[in-house]
RNA sequence: GCCUGAGUGGCGAAAUAGGUAGACGCACAGGACUUAAAAUCCUGCGGGAGUCAAAUCCCGUGCCGGUUCAAGUCCGGCCUUAGGCACCA
């Protein structure tokens, strides 16, 4: 048993007095590696088991790469905005600075003791005004470029929260955080426009590593598709409206058509007798949140609006309805329908008796529409063609007949850019009469003023609105009013890996040069809820700094991973309830960092999510301890070779080097493991391998490691001392056990020499006496014998 | 409903240019050391048949089928489960 409270304190003392993981950005001589964990929330509950284990991954590669003679980044800081803080501060009347401030002590203090290689003195939180002055300018480079508006639009809107949330905040019609009821409300919101910049991040995808499970929901997110826009006339009147649709080549079995309730053509077409009802309907659509519309997705409603269209094909009368099937905020908010090759007018249609006419071959209307693929039918000039065909075709003839062009529709939607609460960055804009005026870079940070009382205003403004002094501003010899939304969390992490590079200019984002050499991020991990939150923020926010020069990568992060959740003994989620969590301090205390570090890595692949076993976390103790005796017993080290342990020593520096560069940190344990129960079985442990072995571990176990180098008589930190290095020769057995088969089962075992023929293997396969006794008086229909490893003797 | 992963011992898991399934660890069992316990060390450990013990044999990677000399790995069809999307025309 080793004593490893004082020896990790003692070596978490030596780096910070020895500055050991500073790193000198300016020092271009070495090649870069910037490692990159995804910054933690400082809540009030401090970390949980999940947090070491994505940080120790970064934190193993970071101490191998050091060791490889790379200039390593690897930074921590804060995503210090939040709502926590704020609620903090509503029910206690104090600044949430000082809350989150002690918040980050704690937090700081817990990763100090997990002996993580962090370089501290790059430390940024985004509620710093020197950070926040910052991603206040990146807004105003938006405002001023036109991608940060101000407009009237339907919001998510919370009442408990008392703000407006993003799509990506709202799970099935509640807050994500709290779980409060959120309805859609028209209101002045600032939105970025991320859609503009749909296209590229969409085709960026292709050229990073990312898991492809976070590429198919980015991918689906963004929601890309590829149609055509159709004009319909309407019939007795001089107006037309147009439709979205990925199928025009069905535009023959368009039997009608629906505008969605919202669409400003509903009044000028809806005919005297109809007026009532469809204003009706607006009405009950009108009160319907987001919640009841998916609730009652299974029975479609709508009206017939007593209009009819004509169809541009064929010049059929076809009616004119308003369903809320129909999204407003989607494509032209007006759909053809063809019910028999769609479900969700085919639906409609049955439910309203309209008219089921098939274009395409195949499938039974009986059943249901029929989407697949089939040769045109009732489709005219389209007649006898395939989908891909008529489609082509129908492009060209909307085309040429001035009616439809080919339009590609994104889901993705624009990025609601402010919220009513004051935790947050002010937004530096001035309303002057009709105006909206950005702040000067000189007027930035814009600072948070303090308050009285943190709770929201009236009618849902931002506590801003009582900073009465502070609201008013002279700009151009008038006087205005600041705008008092603040930004969403997301804003300030947006941008931060590039912060880090240079984190104290005050002259700009960060310095270009350096910006130039460290990105991209080379590894960057952290759990996979933020696969399209965040993940995909920072990488627009990245690309458009990119188009305007500041950063020289289109891409931020060039391979990204994400750790598995951390479950409860019994597989569940850890929650206080069920009374399963696992608190990191409780594992530090009692069985040391190294030991929770090593455990956390040997529990399975990063990316699983895995039980957490009380008695594994010991396993993984008494390895370290069985290294630890190892180093401690004189006897065992000695200046000598061993020719047994010659072998899986340079196999174990093979796989820990390729297991750590891959992120396969279980099976690079589990070789370490394998080569110490070796040493023990030898009896002798060759200081030259004793030596090389501690830097192998060290990435994962850091304190033991240094203790032990020291003891072998290191003067310094292992942490700069050269890798281990293979040799591949050394690496392969002069035998090996060759397997023979008799039909596909293994009848037999031979130890053999790797250099013999294939001629050889056969014979000496045919030799073994189990194997005879299975071929003998059959047939020996063929031979397959394997170079190096297997002979499989066929017979009948 | 659609998209994407994943299903291997009592448990966490290894092994994919197709070539000994279960490395490593946990738990468990037996033994050594000890007055005793803890710690440590050694041995065994998928199921079944067989044996004093072994040799040896049969079955086994979610289910059904296929390709192949050979399938956890490839192909087709299902089932279960996790995550994502959800009237996106």
């Amino acid at each position: 048993m080793y004593n490893f409270s004082e020896i990790e304190a003692k070596w978490q003392k030596y780096w910070e007095e020895k500055e050991t993981f500073k790193t000198d950005v300016w020092d271009f001589d070495k090649p870069k590696y910037y490692a990159l964990d995804m910054f933690p929330y400082p809540s009030g509950q401090g970390l949980h088991v999940g947090h070491p284990e994505g940080y120790t991954a970064t934190d193993i590669v970071s101490r191998m790469k050091r060791m490889q003679g790379y200039n390593v980044l690897h930074p921590m800081g804060w995503d210090a905005f939040g709502l926590p803080a704020e609620q903090y501060a509503i029910k206690t009347g104090n600044h949430p600075e000082g809350f989150t401030k002690s918040n980050i002590e704690t937090f700081k203090k817990q990763l100090k003791m997990l002996g993580l290689s962090f370089d501290w003195s790059k430390e940024i939180s985004t509620a710093d005004p020197a950070y926040y002055k910052w991603t206040q300018w990146i807004f105003i480079e938006l405002f001023k470029d036109g991608y940060a508006r101000l407009v009237d639009m339907p919001v998510n809107w919370c009442e408990e929260l008392g703000t407006v949330l993003a799509n990506d905040e709202v799970i099935d019609g509640k807050s994500e955080r709290g779980g409060f009821p959120v309805v859609r409300k028209n209101m002045k919101q600032w939105v970025i426009d991320i859609p503009s910049y749909a296209e590229k991040l969409l085709s960026g995808l292709e050229d990073i590593d990312f898991p492809e499970s976070t590429k198919e929901i980015q991918k689906n997110w963004i929601g890309k598709s590829i149609g055509a826009l159709v004009d319909f006339k309407v019939k007795g009147i001089d107006e037309k409206f147009t439709v979205f649709t990925t199928r025009c080549d069905t535009l023959f079995g368009a039997t009608y058509t629906v505008l969605s309730p919202e669409h400003p053509l509903v009044s000028k077409i809806t005919t005297e007798d109809k007026k009532e009802e469809v204003e009706a309907y607006k009405e009950y659509c009108s009160h319907k949140s987001d919640l009841e519309r998916t609730e009652l997705n299974k029975e479609k409603t709508g009206v017939f609006t007593g209009s009819y269209a004509i169809n541009p094909v064929n010049g059929k009368e076809i009616p004119i309805w308003i369903a809320d099937y129909v999204l407003s905020s989607y494509g032209t908010g007006a759909i053809m329908a063809v019910p028999a090759h769609d479900e969700r007018d085919f639906e409609f249609a049955r439910k309203f008796g309209l008219e089921i006419l098939p274009v395409l071959e195949g499938g039974d209307l009986e059943k249901g529409a029929y989407t697949e693929d089939g040769l045109h039918i009732n489709s005219a000039f389209l007649n006898g063609l395939n989908k891909e065909e008529a489609l082509e075709k129908m492009f060209a003839w909307l085309e040429e007949k001035k009616i439809g062009r080919k339009k590609t529709n994104y889901r993705l939607r624009e990025w609601i850019f402010a919220r009513q609460r004051y935790w947050g960055e002010p937004i530096p804009i001035v309303h002057l009469e009709d105006q909206l005026i950005a702040l000067e870079e000189k007027e930035l940070p814009l600072i948070l003023p303090s308050l009285d009382d943190y709770s929201p205003s009236k009618n849902g403004n931002s506590p801003l609105e009582k900073a009465t002094e502070w609201l008013k501003v002279e700009k151009d010899g008038k006087m205005g009013k600041r705008e008092t939304s603040t930004m969403p969390g997301s804003a300030g992490s947006s941008w931060y890996f590039l912060r880090y590079i240079d984190p104290n200019n005050d002259t700009c984002l960060a310095d270009k040069k350096l910006l130039e050499h460290w990105l991209p991020v080379d590894l960057y991990v952290g759990g996979p809820e933020h696969a399209v939150g965040h993940l995909l923020y920072s990488r627009f926010w990245n690309q458009y700094l990119y188009d305007k020069g500041l950063v020289p990568v289109k891409e931020p992060f060039k391979k990204l991973r994400h750790q598995g959740m951390i479950l409860g003994a019994n597989g569940e989620k850890m929650s206080k309830s069920k009374g399963n969590v696992v608190n990191p301090d409780d594992m530090v205390k009692e069985y040391g960092a190294d030991a929770l570090r090593v455990y956390e890595m040997f529990m399975g692949p990063l990316e699983a999510s895995k039980p957490w076993d009380p008695k594994g976390i010991e396993g993984s103790k008494r390895f370290l301890d069985r290294v630890f005796r190892l180093y401690i017993e004189e006897t065992k080290i000695k200046e000598e070779e061993n020719k047994n342990l010659e072998r899986i020593y340079h196999q174990t520096v093979k796989k820990v080097t390729e297991d750590y560069e891959t992120l396969n940190f279980n099976t690079a344990i589990s070789q370490m493991m394998i080569f110490i129960n070796a040493v023990y079985k030898e009896e002798v442990f060759p200081k030259n391998y004793a030596k090389e072995f501690l830097k192998l571990l060290n990435p994962i176990a850091p304190h033991i490691t240094e203790e032990l180098w020291q003891k072998l008589g290191g003067e310094t930190t292992i942490s700069y001392e050269p890798w281990p290095s293979y040799i591949e020769e050394k690496t392969k057995a002069s035998t090996y056990e060759m397997i023979v088969q008799v039909n596909g089962k293994v009848r037999g075992k031979m130890e053999v020499d790797v250099n013999i023929s294939i001629e050889k293997m056969q014979e000496l396969a045919l030799s073994i006496e189990n194997v005879k006794e299975y071929i003998k008086g059959k047939e020996i229909v063929k031979i397959i014998p394997i170079q190096g490893k297997i002979v499989n003797i066929v017979i009948k």
